[in-house]
DNA sequence: ACAAAAGTGTTAGACCTACACCCATGG
DNA sequence: CCATGGGTGTAGGTCTAACACTTTTGT
């Protein structure tokens, strides 16, 4: 049997949100093939590293980032042509960002980091867009039925911020009274004493995301599927 | 750089039902050095080859089998010496085969096939119990919202077949009722005019599942969930 | 006092759950 | 006529969906 030539690669859909828009990072090579087009974050595994440990440190490399939360998406390799120079197969990752670390870091000299809005982005390298696409549907899938998407807020949101969150993500108007009502009766968020920044209007409660007894309600087999939404 | 050494490969968790069990197939090596081993069917993906092309034809030379239902698993990579020998990455796939085609083609001088109870199956080589685990954990969910088992049935099949099997696969006991009545109002499920085979007992009327029919809700949004289940 | 956003309850309908008896067939 | 499995309806409880006014704060 001839020698495999398959290259094995990983690439990352990073979700940032704020102020009720959605983003997606994207970074641009200066040089090379690829000169001035965007494409996901992400390269090439080397040896001996595992499939995690890559994304992150291509992250690390690209962005300067690390995420509150990335899973596993999906791999793409059935179009041997995805990239036209050789056959690569990428293992494609999606990730959350807090908002409070929105900022980038300065890009390098080789590649520009940038945040776009989702429905905004650039014309993407290979089949970029796809997995990008597979991305956005799985984040709105499990928004129905998992508590992800806290990672996107910070650690003390006012009510309307999550409920703006799920309006954003999923594009639809959501009712305010049941949405709270729901949200609240599952048990894993909490109510805090304090107060959101003055704004206009009345200032909201702020509640923070309970992970310990979220995680200790899934060990218990708690499931819950969000309807309306 | 140096050259990347990381070997992809595929592997395939295939289930099969009959008579109120749940089965995988296995093959054994007969020679080499995973000899007498117990392994998901799998193997490396050959250059220029897509990945679902590959796990198809690793399961046609192994088992001679095709599959009504395959799907991308996911990839496990995370542990670089999941095969002691090289560090692979696997990206699994599991699928489902229709109890008419339950017969396995005579094994070839190198691999036995076999088909084993799902909790009743040997040891597992490398990580594949776990991947065993995630396939079986993957069935379990998308059995509540999606149609899928149908394949695992035959065309044509009375109602308590197709409840046994639920039965079987999320080991659960379920409401002959309530079942019945939320199936068939989900509408992609079609009574015929024929009567099952003689048995003890009455008779069943013979059902069919509309996969078009099905695949047109899908396009339009429609969404289920069994509950009880 | 006005503008802006937060907070809050009720009701009708849909859906889920639990439950038991008669029917058709073969032996 | 008996044994075996198929077929069917209903009532109570829970969850969802739709809906509007009052409260708090800053200007």
């Amino acid at each position: 049997m001839k020698a495999q030539k398959i290259k094995l690669a990983v690439d990352a859909v990073v979700f940032g949100y704020e102020k009720e828009r959605l983003y997606i990072l994207l970074i641009q090579q200066k040089f090379g093939p690829l000169k001035n087009q965007w494409a996901l974050p992400g390269g090439f595994v080397k040896n001996g590293e595992g499939l995690q440990q890559a994304v992150e440190r291509e992250l690390r490399e690209e962005t300067g980032m690390t995420l509150d939360y990335l899973e596993q998406l999906a791999t793409f390799g059935d179009d041997i042509e995805r990239d036209p120079r050789a056959q690569v197969v990428t293992v494609a990752y999606y990730g959350l960002v807090n908002s409070s670390r929105f900022v980038l870091h300065a890009g390098s000299d080789a590649e520009k980091t940038q945040w776009f809005p989702i429905h905004d982005a650039p014309k993407l390298a290979f089949d970029h867009a796809q997995i990008l696409e597979t991305a956005l549907e799985r984040l709105k899938g499990k928004l129905r039925y998992q508590a992800v998407g806290f990672d996107l807020l910070d650690k003390e949101f006012p009510f309307s911020d999550l409920e703006q969150l799920y309006m954003t993500i999923l594009e639809r108007k959501i009712d305010r009274r049941n949405f709270r009502k729901k949200m609240l009766s599952l048990g894993f968020i909490e109510e805090t004493t304090k107060q959101a920044a003055k704004t206009n209007g009345r200032p909201g409660k702020l509640f923070r995301f309970n992970q310990k007894k979220y995680k200790k309600l899934r060990k218990q087999g708690f499931h819950f599927e969000l309807k309306f939404a």
